[in-house]
RNA sequence: GGAGGGGUGGGUGAGUGGCUAAUACCAACAGACUGUAAAUCUGUCGCCCUAAGGGCUACGCAGGUUCGAAUCCUGCCCCCUCCA
């Protein structure tokens, strides 16, 4: 392995490398390498925000190394402590295998299954003991965990912080050298729980591992990082149609970003498409579509990809009604049908207010023309129109 | 053990007796426009019945005071900080 090629791997889509120089000599060397990637069976979706991990991992065992995923079943019980919500309700055995099978099905989309090894926190923490709890906690102390950013923070606001939450990183260390890790993969808001790894494999005899830090994704609002619970994110399992739609709707700032971290496409591409979009000769539109269709590959393959692309020029761009995957509704249409029956039955709308609601905002047509009052007659087959990208088709069933 | 602060609509967070279905911001939704499910602008944003209008339920929980309470009183539950 030389030097220049490491150049990528090491470069793009990396916010931090503690310790560069030792991570390459390490690659230098030849040796495969223990990369340790955790995950926490709380919130077992994965997102486009976790794949640039991941991809990082794929390139790594494309060399020929080894990832240790680490499922963790302990710190799962106490919450990373990024600072809002502490409390976590306990998962139950059942809930963290379940979980965990969820997101190795989803892990392995992008990480080859074949170089990874699968790692319980239960395997080294399910014999532990009190005394090994005040030996491993005895090695830090709070000013260290002060020196976090976290921490400090809220320990001078005056906002709690819970013993377990200290615990966190301990746990997390430990792992590092249960495994006997030489590179430990995350998020940048991983890197004091990282270092904690390091540290603790030093004061045990072990080579500290070196640290591999991924830049955090902006979600699709383009401004706050990629979360499921902030629902600004495309999950991995999400159906092609939805998955494009999702990333045609991020904010033209994103289109450089996403391309960088999320797809192959060569650094020299990014940079004149960046110049393109500054000088306003090309659409952002068209650079967007390329980006949805690339990473729909990536998840569900051509086929699908060429079909949401597709989809999105009839359906949204066009206002076209879908052909097929439309919501179907029997009832009997022989009269007069109420507008707002069918929404509610239909479960597009969550009460009768709201579809009264849309009908007052004109949003709201039957095959084509603007419905003004709640009842309407339709015949067979005709095609409701709800908002935007909402439909559902009458179906006549007489009696 | 002592002192104090707090629990409001999806989120943040105003509001200390009526003008408050409850300021503002964010999110969400809709319409217009567009270069797109981007941006921008406008509107909507508890539930129910209507044409206007009306009714009901809501500010941790349970009672109470009052013509009237998110706002005052009592009890309870929960959360947090500081001092020991």
């Amino acid at each position: 392995m030389t030097t220049a090629k490491l150049g990528p791997l090491l470069r793009r889509g990396v916010a931090e490398i503690i310790v560069e120089q030792e991570l390459v000599r390490m690659l230098e060397s030849g040796k495969p390498l223990r990369l340790k990637q955790g995950f926490d069976p709380s919130c077992p979706d994965i997102h486009l925000g976790h794949v640039v991990g991941l991809r990082k991992l794929r390139q790594f065992q494309e060399m020929g190394h080894q990832v240790i995923l680490i499922v963790g079943d302990w710190t799962a019980q106490i919450g990373d402590p990024s600072g809002e919500s502490v409390t976590r309700p306990m998962l139950t055995a059942e809930q963290v295998k379940s979980n965990a099978e969820t997101y190795l099905q989803q892990f392995f989309k992008v990480v080859d299954k074949e170089k990874t090894e699968v790692k319980w926190q239960s395997e080294w923490f399910g014999n532990f003991d009190l005394a090994d709890v005040v030996r491993l906690t005895s090695k830090f102390t709070v000013a260290q965990f002060l020196a976090r950013e976290d921490f400090g923070k809220r320990y001078r606001e005056g906002r709690p912080i819970a013993i377990t939450e200290l615990l966190y990183p301990l746990l997390q260390a430990y792992d590092s050298v249960a495994i006997e890790a030489d590179v430990e993969f995350g998020g940048i808001d991983q890197k004091f729980n990282c270092l904690v790894g390091r540290e603790l494999q030093a004061m045990i005899g072990q080579r500290p591992q070196q640290i591999f830090l991924v830049p955090l994704l902006v979600g699709t609002d383009g401004t706050k990082k990629m979360s499921k619970s902030l629902g600004n994110y495309v999950g991995v399992t999400d159906p092609p149609n939805d998955m494009y739609g999702k990333l045609m709707s991020i904010p033209d700032d994103l289109i450089i970003p996403y391309f960088e971290l999320l797809t192959d496409v060569p650094d020299a591409e990014l940079g004149e498409m960046a110049q393109q979009i500054e000088s306003g000769s090309v659409n952002p539109m068209l650079l967007k579509k390329r980006l949805a269709g690339d990473i729909v590959t990536q998840f569900h393959g051509d086929a699908a990809a060429k079909d949401a692309a597709e989809y999105f020029v009839r359906v949204v761009q066009r206002k076209e009604v879908p052909e097929e995957d439309i919501l179907l509704h029997r009832t009997r249409l022989a009269d007069s049908v109420k507008v707002d029956d069918v929404l509610l039955a239909t479960k597009l709308v969550k009460s009768r207010s709201e579809a009264r609601r849309l009908l007052t905002q004109g949003a709201i047509e039957l095959d084509g023309e603007k419905v003004g009052s709640n009842v309407v007659t339709a015949c067979d087959g005709s095609v409701l129109k709800v908002g935007k990208r909402r439909f559902v088709k009458l179906i006549d069933t007489p009696g």
